[in-house]
RNA sequence: GUGGGUGUAGCUCAGUGGUAGAGCACUGGAUUGUGGCUCCGGGCGUCGUGGGUUCAAUUCCCAUCAUCCACCCCA
């Protein structure tokens, strides 16, 4: 054992790795995919920015006391420069949107990115220490219906990806006045109880009183029972917003939940709060499968205007958790099998001659065994497969094998074989007559030659697809 | 950062104080060159690492590292 990766950063492959996630690249490649397609439907255009950032725009945005700033930032100072490795992408967002002073340019900005954070946590499932998000932006639409329009979208989009079961968590913690006057009548009740929290909870009275809300700790929540209700506090404009959100999601029939104790970690967010949460048990204790909120002071606070904003990031690791083996659509591919040297050396071109045509092709030059590779082919699942051996080579033809369907390739081969037996009596006669012919006598071996094969395969494979 | 579990074949895991096994996968054959099923054969291991106890440690003890789960926090 020499090298291995850090602690919590894992490698995506072509083929699955160890580790929990049952992804390889392809799963990857359809999600972001499939995220980048429907976000695009909603008018949202693509950033990219760097995965380094100075330490003060997350400290200044996040919150210089939350736990992402205090302890889990890959931070290091570079001559007089102090660096970090973003720990998430709003921040790089807004930043970039006032660098560049996009506010003036168009009116609403609507911004997604996709890409590897970083956080310093102890990894666990669901968790770890690069992880990749997609998340977006808006900047330059208060709401209340664009909040609405975004979970709507958020919804939809894990609706196209066949996952089940996501309820979507809702609370308004109002603008910066409204949550400045509820943490005040928060700390005022709690702190009379502070020997009955938990260690945990004791600590963020001091820090963050708004986080004993979410607390797990039984005794937490026992003596949150007579709280003060964050809603009480809402100015009227808040309460207004918050109401309009509820409205316009019923108008859209998107189903949600009020979650009073939804406040989240992070300093920057304000009025609506939304997270959608997986019920299923695949992601253990880590089962936010997207979160996110408004930021309304964000780009002020940055140096720019005073620009309304919301966004969402979607935990991408989560995702694939969530989706577990679920079968992915593989576009239909060509396997060439080769018996021999000059055979072999006529595959290649002809391998060459059907990626020329767009066709998806493997060929076997490995010098194996006829059958390993008819069986490779099998399990590649591959939709046509051409043997190439001496005597096809001599009269210029190829077989032409159909694998079939991608989906009869599923049945059990029992199922199969019976079918086809039905389907061709003389296969069984034959079989039993003889068996030394094999499959040679059943139908007809489909020769086609070599000249038309690309021709040939090219179309089927596009009427297949 | 705190607590607990687990490290044995490529993968999932059994197992024993006398230097190791199964299933899957891979591969060869049963069919001179014809897939999925079936049957037969084959290779594969620093038993995580270091130290200790012992005639002998993969097994027992200690340490260490890795990994997983949970807390915390978040996507």
């Amino acid at each position: 054992m020499s090298f291995r990766s850090v602690q919590g950063m894992l490698d995506i492959l072509p083929v699955k790795t160890k580790g929990e996630y049952p992804a390889a690249i392809e799963h990857w490649r359809a999600l972001e995919q499939a995220f980048v397609s429907h976000v695009a439907r909603y008018g949202f255009a693509e950033i990219r920015t760097p995965l380094l950032e100075y330490t003060e725009l997350f400290s200044r945005s996040i919150g210089e006391t939350t736990d992402v700033v205090e302890k889990e930032m890959y931070a290091f100072e570079r001559h007089r420069d102090h660096l970090c490795l973003r720990p998430e992408g709003t921040a790089s967002a807004a930043r970039a949107y006032v660098q560049h002073s996009a506010y003036a340019q168009e009116p609403v900005s609507r911004w997604y990115y996709l890409g590897p954070m970083f956080r310093a946590e102890r990894p666990q499932r669901g968790r770890y220490r690069q992880f990749h998000q997609a998340g977006g932006e808006i900047f330059g639409d208060a709401g209340p219906a664009v909040d609405a329009e975004l979970i709507e979208m958020l919804v939809s989009l894990f609706q196209s990806l066949g996952i089940e079961g996501v309820t979507v968590h809702l609370n308004s913690l109002g603008g910066d006045a409204s949550r400045a006057r509820y943490r005040e009548a928060l700390l005022a009740y709690l702190t009379p109880l502070k020997s009955q929290l938990s260690e945990d909870s004791q600590r963020r009275l001091e820090k963050n009183p708004l986080r004993v809300l979410d607390s797990k700790a039984p005794e937490d929540q026992a003596a949150l029972a007579h709280a003060p209700r964050l809603g009480s506090c809402l100015s009227e404009e808040d309460a207004a917003h918050f109401a309009g959100v509820q409205r316009y999601l019923e108008a859209l029939g998107v189903p949600f939940v009020i979650d009073p104790t939804l406040v989240r970690g992070l300093d920057y967010y304000n009025r609506t709060l939304f997270e959608l949460k997986a019920t299923g048990g695949e992601l253990g204790a880590q089962n936010t499968l997207c979160g996110g909120g408004r930021y309304d002071s964000m780009v002020k606070g940055l140096g720019g205007p005073e620009v309304p904003a919301i966004g969402f990031a979607i935990g991408l690791e989560r995702i694939l958790l969530t989706l577990g083996e679920r079968a992915l659509e593989a576009p239909p591919r060509v396997f060439v099998a080769p018996l021999g040297e000059a055979a072999t050396a006529r595959a290649l071109r002809l391998g060459r001659e059907l990626r020329q045509a767009g066709v998806h092709t493997d060929v076997d030059a490995r010098g194996n065994s006829l059958k390993s590779m008819l069986r490779r082919a099998s399990g590649l699942g591959a939709r046509f497969v051409l043997v190439l051996g001496e005597s096809e080579l001599a009269r210029g033809v190829v077989q032409l094998k159909d694998f079939g369907a991608p989906s009869e390739a599923q049945l059990s081969s029992g199922q199969q074989r019976q079918a086809r037996g039905a389907a061709d009596p003389r296969d069984a006669g034959q079989a039993r007559g003889a068996p030394s012919e094999g499959d040679r006598g059943v139908g007809s071996p489909p020769e086609v030659p070599l000249d038309d094969v690309v021709h040939l395969v090219a179309r089927a494979i596009g009427a297949a697809s």
